[in-house]
DNA sequence: ATGGCTTCATAGTGAAGA
């Protein structure tokens, strides 16, 4: 089984970037964020045409999250139970006995921002939820867009960003307590060059300096990781025309 | 140098992303 997950920034715009990449890997299940696309504009025809149905949770202008798979998915859950929300960030559903949670995770902003308190806020939550769904599902998958650089080798130029959203202590402390329920991080499971980034500034010309951050990620429980075989950064759909700022994260499953 | 670039929105001296 192959799962990955990529943050489009826009559907709408991504969209055949999104059909070259499912026809040339062919994952069983691709996560998708920042579709930016309410529920009655979502192209589940086009995809359906590649082989694929899709599941989605989407707004206007904002955020969105979609699941793409060869097959339908079951136990739909849209948002983080018992967590009020108008963000559409959240989708998880059931693929043979694999449970796959979608996530986009809050920005932050600045940490003196209301956004980074509602990011914290959104962490909590987030990993209670996951703690009750990892007790339900044994072979559970959390992909999506973390907005955290776990460690300082996953950020370019860690002394730039002291200070900053995304590597914060708290930010940081989060991801570890999602380790501490027993998740692995799958890119961690295996050598990997130096200086792996999923994302990159627009600015800059920063993806050809590789000025990145390792931010998407793709948590395995112990059951799933035992079983993944490989795990890596698709860093082509960066170098087309119009790319997305991040680059999808897949990993294998035998 | 608090900018740069991209998207969606509207037509703003823009907001937000990461």
């Amino acid at each position: 089984m192959k799962i990955a997950t990529w943050n489009v920034n826009s559907l709408k715009v991504r969209l055949p970037h999104v059909l070259d990449w499912l026809a040339t890997h062919q994952p069983d299940v691709l996560c998708l964020q920042e579709t930016k696309l309410e529920d009655g504009n979502f192209p589940a025809a086009d995809l359906e045409a590649a082989g694929y149905r899709s599941i989605f949770s989407g707004q206007k202008t904002y955020n969105g999250v979609a699941l793409l798979a060869k097959s339908g998915g079951e136990d739909v859950v849209r948002g983080i139970p018992g967590f009020a929300d108008e963000q559409k960030r959240v989708l998880a559903a059931t693929y043979g006995d694999v449970r796959v949670v979608c996530a986009y995770f809050p920005n932050g902003q600045s940490l003196d921002s209301e956004k980074y308190q509602y990011k914290l806020a959104w962490l909590d939550a987030m990993t209670e939820w996951i703690k009750d769904e990892m007790a339900r599902y044994p072979k559970l998958a959390l992909l999506g867009d973390y907005n955290i650089a776990p460690e300082d080798r996953d950020v370019h130029d860690p002394k730039a960003w002291e200070g900053q959203v995304l590597v914060s202590p708290a930010e940081r402390a989060a991801f570890s307590g999602l380790q501490g329920l027993g998740l692995q991080d799958a890119f961690r499971l295996f050598d990997q060059p130096a200086q792996s980034y999923s994302w990159w500034d627009y600015r800059m010309a920063a993806f050809r300096r590789n000025l990145g951050l390792r931010i998407d990620h793709i948590l395995l429980t112990s059951a799933l990781a035992k079983s993944c075989t490989a795990c890596w950064i698709d860093k082509e759909p960066r170098k087309l025309e119009r790319p997305s700022d991040h680059a999808p994260v897949v990993a294998e499953l035998a």
